[in-house]
DNA sequence: CTGAAAGCGCTTACAG
DNA sequence: CTGAAAGCGCTTACAG
């Protein structure tokens, strides 16, 4: 390989030995251990001598002495690092659940890895063993089933592990479906079109089940022919379009539609408009989550709110309780979080009748 | 604090102790060198028996053994992690280049850590000593600005920094000027909008630069009265919306804004539609970078896609390649990746005469 | 109050 | 072909 004149410049730069312990002590003429011990602010706790530690925390200054992180974590048999696994990192949900977990963590002076299995099992399984030998404290799952018993602690965001040792950050669903068929209800709609999450989504039977039983509560009807479950693992519209299409070409009439989350909404906003149906004004659509895209689509999506950055938050503190054996035994199951809805410009009165589609369908 | 009765399982299981190199060598009867050899994959290097690998692998397998990163990080100095610096993690054009970091990584047993500055000086500066004390061996800036010598190689993606030993991913904004500006010439748009990023971004002032040339080029009047620039640190839509009131404020007439991002475009297209004028009849609008949202977007957004996902996998294999000391010296100073024009719904015919705010401005 | 020494779990010259 | 031993850079009993 051919080089410039720069590559000895680089390789001292590349190599570039940042100062050590040993170094750092032989030039303060103390022994490691004391200066280790004022690096790490036990200086008090071990009656240094002020001045002496003054002189140690100069000199680090000096010349920029910062302890190796990867001797330490040997040493103590902790990384400071715990895993992140989501299903798709380049999506709304994930990101901001990350968002929070980051505030949480890099306080406190913990890194993250993030992997994300986009639903495949072996991926999954394959990161969990690499982020073990990694050392990682503990693990946050987003959305995703940890199957194995893990030697940490592990977090689960809205993924209802109920196996000892994991402790969920869940969303009152039954709040959350409450919410949003009461507002529907309070709006005339008596036809309400139903889409499911995949199959492989944690959320999904939760959240069905609580629809059903706030439907009952609330008197309003479910049809089974107005329901229907995405499939496949694209996390885009595309299946919220798919799946709505086929409502639609079923004939049967409904007047508003409660997605699974808002990027199906989206898709079947989209779908709905194909159809030449307006949306509020012949169908009411709802979504959930409230992604940030959700308040700036056309119309504004009325949508049920998860705190997806509390949630993240949470998890993150939860989880470093867990690993500093902070928390009092038996250790909760589940940290309930509760959801509210946002009415934007997608829901409106219900029509005097439920409306066909007019557009090819 | 109170324990329940699972404390002692909870203990062990926290304190497992994964196999050891020892232990395995124990088992196998060879000795520690032997063992890591055949499990780091040198054992025909070494001209080890067969046989012999065999039963140090078959061991590992019926023991679970990986070798502990940590220690190996030590012992060789190398971590096997590299540091992501984005703005703000819960964005699309963050999360879009991270997922192809991700693909490009992990296939080479790299982890990676992210952390989001939100442009404030002092944490990016926090950060980066956080992840050098950490052992990255690179990092990847996107859409930020290292200022100081790092002593590990470092790609900037939108990052324009022309600094020794830094390798730019760079988008050829000439290019993607041109391609918006004839589209838009081609629709009979003669009075264009502008709305620059904020200053900080360092895409900001190149893309600037490339527009003014291409007007020049295609001979289309650049109105200083119509360009604005974005504000403040807020990566939503409301920075947008409010440049778009002060240009409609300005009564300036206009048939085309082209926006710095998709958000910004989402934006302009809220503030047009509030002042009455209809997006695309009225007003066309182009965005940039193609975010997952412009395409379910309502109308979907007509916009300068940049290969997003692309230029997470160059930048990370270029990284892979500098800390390997694969790429030839003089290192490149810029990687360029071509935009294209994605031609949605948000652009129409120009109409006669441009038209005027008619709603409350 | 301070230090000498062991050891975390690996890899890797060096020796045979 | 295989092994004994050093050492990466820390922390932390243990001793005084």
């Amino acid at each position: 390989m051919r080089r410039g004149r720069s590559y000895i410049a680089d390789m001292a730069k590349r190599f570039h030995k940042s100062t050590s312990l040993k170094e750092l002590s032989a030039i303060v003429r103390l022994s490691q251990s004391t200066v280790s011990r004022v690096i790490n602010g036990e200086g008090d706790k071990f009656r240094i001598a002020r001045e002496t530690q003054d002189r140690v925390l100069q000199a680090a200054a000096l010349h920029g002495y910062t302890a190796n992180t990867v001797a330490r974590s040997l040493r103590q048999k902790r990384s400071y690092t715990i895993g992140v696994i989501v299903p798709e990192i380049s999506e709304g949900y994930s990101t901001a659940v990350l968002g929070g977990i980051e505030d949480e963590l890099l306080k406190d002076g913990y890194f993250y890895f993030v992997v994300s299995h986009r639903h495949r099992p072996d991926r999954l399984k394959g990161y969990q063993r690499m982020m073990l030998a990694r050392a990682v404290e503990g693990i946050i799952a987003v959305d995703s089933t940890i199957e194995d018993e893990l030697p940490v602690p592990v977090v689960a965001v809205s993924g209802h592990q109920h196996r000892e040792g994991v402790v969920n950050i869940e969303l009152d669903h039954g709040q959350a479906a409450l919410l949003a068929l009461s507002h529907l209800k309070g709006l005339g709609h008596r036809r309400i079109a139903f889409v499911k999450g995949q199959a492989f989504s944690s959320d999904t039977n939760r959240r069905w089940r609580a629809i059903v039983n706030a439907a009952k509560d609330l008197d309003i009807a479910v049809d089974p022919q107005l329901v229907v479950q995405l499939e496949g693992i694209d996390s885009g519209p595309g299946p919220g379009i798919e799946v709505t299409r086929q409502l639609l070409q079923s004939r049967r009439p409904f007047t508003a539609l409660f997605a699974f989350n808002d990027v199906t909404a989206m898709g079947a906003i989209l779908a709905l408009r194909e159809a030449g149906l307006r949306v509020p004004k012949d169908i009411s659509v709802v979504g959930f989550d409230d992604v940030l895209a959700a308040s700036t689509y056309n119309p504004p999506l009325t949508t049920v709110r998860q705190p997806l950055r509390d949630m993240g938050q949470t998890a993150a503190s939860t989880l470093l309780g867990l690993i500093r054996d902070e928390i009092p035994h038996p250790q909760p199951a589940a940290i309930t979080v509760y959801p509210n809805l946002v009415v934007r410009k997608s829901t409106a009165q219900a029509p005097a009748h439920a409306p066909q589609p007019v557009a090819p369908a």
